[in-house]
This record gives structure tokens, sequence and C-alpha cells, in this order.
DNA sequence: TAGATTGTTAATCGATTAACAATC
DNA sequence: TAGATTGTTAATCGATTAACAATC
């Protein structure tokens, strides 16, 4: 979703086929977590109470991709899960290429959420020379920022994560040839029509939130 | 959004009077954007083009909050910029404590767009000995999060930002008294029915990406 | 069977778009 | 005035909810 927004707000992608892929993701979390808990059924309800949505919503939104329960049992957690991966295409792992290696392009590459779900960031770009060579990880080494193009084809990575200053975001994208970006820049990114992109603009949310407090706090 | 944010799904929080609130956060940025360009006035078509929005959608936007053009010139940049910061709540300085010195919660501290735009990190806390007492950005010091009540209250803190594993998540939240809270913890949050939860899940986003990629080529 | 819960329909609600009269 | 662009209406589109027959 470009969400403009919720997210985000990215130029040309395509139309999203509903909020309902975001929930996609809340119920394979949440299905997992009941499989750790030993739980072999689910609900509707009760899945829909973890998360804070309606039961008529989770079934609706589990139809929808094909996902069916039992009737008087609720949905198995395991076949769900399983699933699900299948439907969002997380049933394999997916190499991803980060560009940008400040603050922000550190904590995603040591974020534990990415590795676990099946994403592997197998390359790092930056254009600062006393960047490039860095060491990353243990693993991996900062490359320059020019070969990303060529290297994101050598590797045959398909996403994309752009975290650099709002200024270069634009031309870092367009030397970004994958299929999807994940965008952390703030400013909307024009890129071809068979690319789509997410952007994650977190000064937004924040504004959104103050929006909220007041709002709620003078209708009170 | 509790976007669900958008974006993200929290739980309780309020209904949220519609996507305009983040797109204000755009029209802001641009309005800001092209007054820095010298630009004295911006048509809704301009606004729009430059976002991927339509011209009706901003203006019906804009129009909502009472933010008003000229017929036949546009809007004029600088009382929009004005405006919308008033209308959001950031024509004041916003205080905001942090919760987590992992990385994550490193790379907020130091991005330049919080400060930028209002937002202040005054209080970083963490249950980790090794990191209490640490040095932050210069200027602050990581505090205990058995500390992290008292001191909100103490500073009048009204905005926190959750950067702690998911585990700890909901325990730091019901410590966090504040009256709106950014979570980047990717587990739902229950919070008292007068604080505001916006959720950013970066796995989420990340899924939702591939299940795009996914759709997007299938349908070729 | 009785009890529970799905899958789906119809009704509602909300957001977006198209169009154009008003007006600077 | 003529030209441009707003503000707003009505039409459309899409997503959510409520309700319940189907069925395990």
């Amino acid at each position: 979703m470009a969400r403009p927004g919720r997210k985000g707000g990215a130029l040309p992608s395509r139309p999203v086929p509903s909020p309902a892929v975001t929930r996609l993701s809340l119920y394979l979390r949440q299905a997992e977590l009941m499989m750790a808990q030993g739980i072999e059924f689910a609900s509707s309800e009760e899945l829909g109470r973890a998360l804070g949505i309606s039961s008529a919503q989770v079934r609706r939104d589990l139809g929808m991709f094909g996902h069916h329960g039992l009737r008087g049992q609720g949905y198995r957690c395991a076949d769900l899960a399983r699933g699900i991966r299948r439907t969002i295409g997380t049933d394999r792992r997916w190499p991803v290429a980060l560009a940008g290696f400040g603050n922000l392009g550190r904590a995603l590459v040591g974020y534990p959420g990415f590795r676990a779900r099946g994403f592997d960031i197998v390359a790092v770009f930056d254009v600062d020379p006393a960047k490039i060579g860095a060491r990353v990880d243990g693993r991996l080494v900062v490359e320059p920022a020019a070969r990303m193009s060529e290297r994101i084809r050598a590797l045959g990575i398909q996403l994309g994560i752009i975290a650099v200053p709002a200024v270069a975001a634009q031309s870092v994208a367009a030397a970004m040839t994958a299929g999807g970006i994940l965008n952390f820049a703030p400013t909307p990114l024009a890129v071809p029509d068979d690319v789509c992109v997410i952007s994650v603009d977190l000064t937004v949310e924040l504004e959104s939130l103050v929006f909220l407090v007041q709002w709620h706090s003078q209708r009170k």
C-alpha cells in the first residue's frame, strides 16, 4: 500500500488489494503465537480479540484469500499460518538490498524481526567513502552506491530498502532496480510502473499522533 | 490510523478522523518545500501532482480542516504551512520520551526529521543496567525504565515512543503514562481509553510489499 | 443431536472522484 | 473582463458491520 501511507505516500505504485493485506500479516503473527502456546484452533472471535479487529472482519479477510476454517471449531493455527505465508509469499526467504548505512540503516540491518520473518539483508550500499568497506553485522561489507544497480541484478534481489536522506532518495530509487521498495525517506518517490513502493514516514506518524492526542483531549 | 497505522493496528485507540490527517503532514512538507523554492502560491493541482494525490482530494482535505485558498490563485504556501501546523498541533515543540535504547532507539534519537518538525526526545529509558547511565547524543543519559512513569510526569511529557522488544512492550506501555504512544514493537498494545496509539510495524510493511510485488507480477 | 462457529449476504458507513457553479 | 482555480455537491466506489442460514 502506498498508504499515502498508512501508510506513507508513494507516487505511482498500483492500487492495493485493500487494507486486508496488512491485516493478513497480523493474523499470521497471531496464529504463530497461538501455535507456540500449544493452541490448535482459534476462532475468528479469538483472533480478532487479540488484535483489536472484529470477528466479522477476520472471517471476511481470511475468506477473501481462500483461508478456510472449520465450522464449529475455528481456524487451525498451523494451517492458517502456513496458508497466509503462502498467500503473502513468505513461504520462502527473500534477499534484500539496503541503501544507506546511517543510524536508521544500521538499525534495520540488525532488526531481528526481518530475519525471523524470512528477509535477509544481503547487500548494503552507501555513498560515504568513510563507510564503504565497513563491516556490517560481521558478515557483510558496505559497498559503493554506484555499484548498487549492477549488484542487485547480479544477486537477483527483488526487494530494496531506502534509508538515505530525503534529498538523495529519488536518485537512489532510480538506481534501485528491484520489484519492490520500502522507502523510509520523507519524500515521494517516482518510479517505473512495474516497481511497487511502500513508504514509512516516521515524522508523518508522529504528527498524526499529535493531532490525535489534541483532537482526543478537545472532545472531552 | 492507528494505523493500525496505518498504519499499524493498535488495540483500543479512538476512531481516526480519516486518512486525511496523514495527508495533512504531506501537504505541510510540500508547502514548506515550495516556500524554500521561493514559490508563493501553489494550486491544488500542483500540490497534488508533487505528492501523487488528486487535486480534488487536496481541496477537500484542506477545506475539511479550514485551510482556504484564493480562487484563481491557489493556496499561499506560507499561510498553508502555518495553518496546517496549527491544525496538527506542531506550532509548538513537543517533548518526547523514548523507551528502549537498542539499535532502533538509537536511530530514533538521532533522527533529524523529528527535531526539524518540533519533536524533542528529552528522556530515554532502558532496563539494561549496561545501558543505564550511557550518554545519549551528548546531551542526555539513559535512565532506568523503573523511573519512567515518574519522570514522564515530572517532565510533563505527553508523547512516548516504544522501541523495545515485543515481549516487553505491553508492560512498558502500561508505565508510559502519556497521551500518545508511537509503538514500534510488533505487538498489539492494550492501553487506557484516553491514550492514543499509532503502531509502526516494520515487518508488516515488508510483508505487504512482498505481497504487492507478487500480486503485481502475477497480473502481467 | 445441541452447540459453536463459519461463510456470505445485505445494509451501512466512509472515503474518493468528477463535475461545475461561484468567484478571485 | 477573461482565465484560473477554489469550494462543494452529487455520484461512485470500496470497506466494514450486522445478521443469520449453513454446517461441522
